[in-house]
RNA sequence: CGGGGUAUAGCUCAGUUUGGUAGAGCGCUAGCAUGGGGAGCUAGAGGCCAGCGGUUCAAGUCCGCUUACUCCGACCA
């Protein structure tokens, strides 16, 4: 490819839309415009390393035995509701209607569909186990686009379904595609850790994301040193913190705390630690129409993992009640909420409360607290569950070391389904004794652009991007450092010719620019390799190539210069 | 869904206070010059000031509505 000709319109200046790195450099590069919010074309050079995430992907799909379809992204509202996801999904999923007014959905995902087909096609258990995927664009109309190609409404990726008899069928599928997931993201050069995550949306039993760690990323995780504990927040457990003193429970006692009604001001007025104090919380569980109160009591010090308290409540959306219904359930204004004494509202504790011995809470009465408040026998402890959001420092559940926590971006996520939705669509099969069984189902994602604009937050520099050769739009550029020169440019055309027939993927810098402009054009898009031709080095006729990632040069004849480069891309490529 | 902000040249932004002929830098076109990290000079092209509706002799500027984009929040008592 000629530059003169590339589509890749560079910006030096940074639109105003961008904050992250990726977003920025994906803008600047010339590999991605906006079309509306969360809406992008894809460029040229994107569209070429897009490619290559999706080629990669399909040589590991296909190794563990994935066979490649294509579904429709127009989906009838008729499927959707036989799941009832059509109400479950809620406003995310983008619906239309055709000019008969019957109802549609774009694709957020594919369960339905694919079900659908299966349970037509499928009738034995001798047609499974059976491993489907696509890449195919998906929509969902985000509340909130953001970061680019992070979380965009129409994306590309890339979905299998595993089919199978039962569950240890399942389980052999599952491992499959984490082991696939590996190495694709291995293979992308990405740095990547594995953690257990919250089902949400999708439902199922286990599940794990895979996570390219950056600063930018969107989802924090935590992970233990002393062990393989890894988790998504959102689900991560913690070991009970043992209460470090021992005291004979008081009498319970009430106190004015005039105008108290903060954790900060509490603890401060008492002089006691926030974790002797009794957080008390109202939430809502909304189920569609409906919604009913439900008063939380954790630490002072915690807080509530809403991830957890929603799966617990098995309700579909929560949402924290405002002052009117707080100062109705509890009879006090906010800041004055506590579990005692609380009627006719379902109270459920925090496991970690239990160890508190004579606490502080609020008293249900404007300015009053009480203290040495003690669970169970202040107030009832019927319902416990583990509610707290995990922080960094909380201690491993399962070997004690202290956990830290790590942002990143979601590039892949796997499920074990179960029969979910088998039974909902009626996925059977008759098994080997004849009996009528649903099918075993599980479901795997990648995100393809996101993962490649992780993979730009994770490999660049103050200059611009700095592709893993896996997946560079280009191998090589060749910068000839003065166009005036003929002898400069006639050994540019030598050499891009020499590329190209060697099956190089290159690109040839041959505009009227100055060198500046060409290096930084070469820097910013991010080649992994640059070969310059000037005449510092042409006099003693060679070359240099330079390494994007290290910046180092090596000088070498021109006659060499193809052999040199094919070596450093064998090199690069086997790398990981 | 709630709250803030923004919308003027391809990009980044002034101009709005106090209504009176549309601006800068970068980019683009042509020329000169230069040729190892976005240097320089000259001459140009390029705007329905987001849209609609008001006020006014006169609106980018004042008022109202709409749309799009964007940030914050869906926060702990």
């Amino acid at each position: 490819m000629r530059m003169s000709q590339l589509f890749a319109p560079t910006l030096w200046e940074v639109p105003a839309e961008a904050e992250t790195i990726s977003h920025q450099y994906l803008l600047r590069a010339g590999m991605i415009r906006r079309i509306a919010a969360g809406i992008y074309t894809y460029l040229p050079l994107a569209q070429r390393v897009l490619e290559k995430i999706e080629e990669i992907v399909r040589e590991e799909m296909n190794k563990q035995g994935g066979q490649e379809l294509k579904m429709p992204t127009l989906h009838p509202a008729e499927l959707w509701q036989e799941s009832s996801r059509w109400d479950a999904y809620g406003k995310e999923l983008f619906r239309l209607q055709d000019r008969h007014e019957r109802d549609y959905c774009l694709g957020p995902t594919h369960e339905e569909v694919i079900t659908d087909l299966v349970r037509r096609e499928v009738n034995s258990y001798r047609q499974l186990p059976l491993l489907l995927y696509q890449i195919q664009t998906k929509f969902r109309d985000e509340i909130r686009p953001r970061f680019g190609l992070i979380r965009g409404r129409e994306f590309t990726m890339k979905d299998l379904y595993s089919f199978d008899r039962d569950q240890e069928g399942l389980d052999i599928s599952y491992q499959k595609m984490y082991d696939a997931y590996s190495a694709i993201f291995r293979r992308c050069a990405l740095k990547f850790q594995v953690v257990e995550a919250d089902t949400g949306a999708i439902g199922g039993t286990d599940s794990h994301e895979f996570i390219v760690v950056a600063d930018t990323g969107e989802d924090e995780i935590v992970y233990c040193e002393g062990c393989d504990y890894a988790a998504n927040v959102e689900r991560a457990v913690a070991a009970d913190e043992e209460e470090d003193y021992r005291e004979p429970e008081g009498e319970l006692e009430l106190v004015s705390t005039p105008g108290v009604s903060t954790i900060d001001a509490v603890a401060s007025f008492f002089k006691a630690p926030p974790r002797r104090l009794l957080k008390t919380l109202v939430y809502l569980a909304i189920d569609g129409e409906t919604y009913k109160p439900v008063v939380v009591v954790l630490r002072g010090d915690r807080e509530v993992n809403e991830i957890k308290l929603q799966n617990h409540l098995g309700c579909m959306h929560l949402a924290l009640a405002d002052a009117e219904t707080v100062r109705e359930i509890t009879g006090a204004p906010v800041g004055f909420a506590g579990p005692v004494g609380l009627v006719d509202v379902p109270l459920l504790i925090d496991r970690e409360v239990m160890a508190v011995v004579n606490g502080v809470c609020g008293a249900n009465k404007a300015d009053y607290h009480w203290i040495n408040v003690n669970p169970g026998r202040d107030f009832p402890t019927s319902e416990i569950a583990d509610i707290r959001r995990v922080v960094a420092g909380d201690k491993c559940h399962s070997c004690g070391s202290p956990l830290h926590s790590a942002r990143g971006i979601e590039v892949g996520h796997i499920f074990k389904l179960g029969t979910k939705y088998s039974e909902d669509l009626g996925a059977t099969f008759l098994d080997g004794e004849g009996r009528e069984r649903p099918i075993v189902m599980g479901c795997y994602g990648i995100g393809v652009p996101r993962t490649m604009a992780a993979a730009i937050e994770q490999n660049h520099d103050e200059k611009g991007i700095i592709w893993p050769m896996s997946i560079a739009p280009y191998q090589v550029v060749i910068v000839p450092v003065n166009s005036k020169n003929s002898e400069q440019m006639d050994l540019a055309e030598v050499l891009y010719a020499e590329m190209n027939e060697a099956g190089i993927e290159v690109v040839i810098d041959d505009r009227d620019e100055r060198a500046g402009v060409k290096f930084n054009d070469a820097d910013l898009i991010g080649f992994p390799l640059r070969v310059t031709i000037g005449s510092r080095s042409l006099k003693e006729g060679k070359v240099e190539i330079k390494d994007r990632a290290t910046g180092k040069v090596t000088l070498v004849k021109a006659g060499e210069a193809v052999g040199v480069l094919q070596e450093k891309i064998k090199k690069a490529s086997a790398a990981r």
